[in-house]
Formats: structure tokens, sequence, C-alpha cells
DNA sequence: GACAAATGGTACCTATCTGGTATCATTACT
DNA sequence: AGTAATGATACCAGATAGGTACCATTTGTC
């Protein structure tokens, strides 16, 4: 069970390089380049970044890709909430079922609790931290 | 993403059930009425308990399942570790190869610190305690 | 205007994981 | 012998995650 997906992960990598790179602007062919990723695949979780209003595009000749926020400003959490729905850790086990046993599931509460610091951990992490400590 | 997986979950309910229960043998039967479950999912469930050493059972007529060890020395991440392979949170995005970016991954470290944590406190959680906090 | 270089959008595929079923063999008591 | 229980194991199905394919659109250069 991973707490972070690839593509959360890839998105991480490929912000991180934008804001590290020179050019004004960094096409797929760079970022395929740079990771080693298949570049239809890159290309989709920049167009959910930029969709996210994370990243600004330009199309055509020497289009690409640039930051719109500064790194300070992009959450970890955000592209957690975006490439994975968010994180539930206590989802009840009866799903699409209204849960007969919320009431009386021994172990909610406790993982409830876990969840609160796993939330709160990964809400201190933005990409400019994530920049230094590399 | 779940935690707790349904498996561990009836488990950890099946174990309640039985250290309540006043009779000696409690059989599948009995925890089909009481959890509303499948029984032939529910015995598949006690019989790895009953393999991993949790549960002690008895065939035949009258035949059913009793606690092998007190609640108190049931612990949580037994049923984690036996339903759901252990917890590996910082599992590598790179299945299969082996990653070459592990060392300067941005945030492996960061999930890391988190794993521990939640380690820690699954750790503390054994089955006296959930049965008392019900 | 034609062409090439780039992204936008969307539908689809595939492997793996999770949850659950089915079947038959074995044991134990009456 | 018969019945009530577990042991063992193979199988199936839906959901999720990871990844691909395809075509449309925009932008700059010649
Ligand atoms: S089952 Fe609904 S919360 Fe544990
Ligand atoms: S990719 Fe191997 S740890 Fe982040």
């Amino acid at each position: 069970m991973r707490l972070i997906q690839s593509h959360t992960d890839y998105a991480v990598r490929a912000i991180l390089f934008i804001a590290a790179s020179e050019k004004e602007m960094v096409s797929s062919a760079d970022l395929e380049a740079e990771l080693d990723l298949p570049r239809p695949f890159m290309r989709r979780i920049m167009q959910d970044l930029q969709k996210a209003g994370i990243l600004k595009s330009l199309r055509g000749y020497q289009g690409g890709f640039q930051l719109a926020k500064a790194p300070a400003e992009i959450f970890l959490m955000d592209l957690i909430e975006l490439f994975q729905g968010g994180l539930d850790l206590t989802e009840c086990i009866f799903r699409k079922k209204v849960c007969p046993n919320c009431k009386t599931c021994p172990i909610r509460r406790r993982v409830k609790k876990i969840e609160n610091y796993v939330l709160r951990e990964l809400q201190g992490i933005n990409l400019a931290v994530l920049m230094q400590e590399k």
C-alpha cells in the first residue's frame, strides 16, 4: 500500500525539475529525457497540473510548461488530492453500502487518530521544502 | 486507500466476538449470524487465524474455534501482517525494478517518518485494548 | 499558406490487488 | 453410517493503478 502513488511522485519530480530549470518553457520532451518516463504518460500528468492551475502552458512551436505558482505555494497534499483523490485511511470497509457497523467499529477511532497525524504531516510539505532537502 | 482492509477488520470482529462469547467453541455459523458475512469467506479468515496460531480449532460435531492466546497478546499489527502482508507506505514507485531514484527521491524520507509513526501507533494496539473501548 | 512542433482532450487497455466463491477432503461425535 | 463441523486449495470478479493511442488544436517559422 503506497501513501504516494506514481502520478503524484512523478508530478513532484516534474515540478522540481521545472523549478530548477533555466529554460523559460520546459517541454514534455525535456521531462522525458530527465525523468525517463514514457512521454504520453508524462504529458497527461502535465495536463492535469495545468488544469489544476499549478502549471501554465504554451502550445505550439517552442511551447511547454512553466510554474504558475511559487514552489512554496504548491503543497504535496494538493498533488495527492489531485492524483489520488485525497487520503481516506478510514474508508469504511463496507463499500457502497452505508456501514452498519461504524458506530461499533472497534478500530475506526484509532485509525482516525493516525489519519489526522498523517494529514498534518503531509500538509506541512510544500515543494520549496522538497527542493531544499534534495 | 485503506489502512485496514476487510480481512483484517473481519478478523478483529471475529476475535472480539469469540473472546466475549460464553461458548467453549464458536462455529463459523455463529460468526456468520453475528457478523453478517458469507460463511465460506468467514471460514477462510478463521482458517488463516488458526494457521497463524491465534485460534485453536476443533473439527467435527460441536467443533469450532476458540482463542489460542489472550486478547492482550494478539496485536492488530499481527493481523495486518497476516492479511495484508504488512505495511510499507514507502514502497518504491518503480515496481519490479531496482529504483534508480531512491537516493534522490525527494519525498521518501518524509514518508518514512510518517510510516514510523503509523507503525508505532499500530503496534500499541492489541485486542484487549479494543475490547475495552468498544 | 504549408509545415512542424508543441499541448489539449479523451477513450481505451492491462496488470495487479482486493474481496469473495466453490469444491472436495478430513475429522469427530452420536 | 450419518451428520456437523473444519482443512485445503483453486478459482472468479470487480475495483484500482498504471499506462497507451489517437486525434484535435494552437503557435511559430519558412
Ligand atoms: S466498518 Fe464502517 S468503520 Fe469499521
Ligand atoms: S522512487 Fe524509489 S523512493 Fe521515491
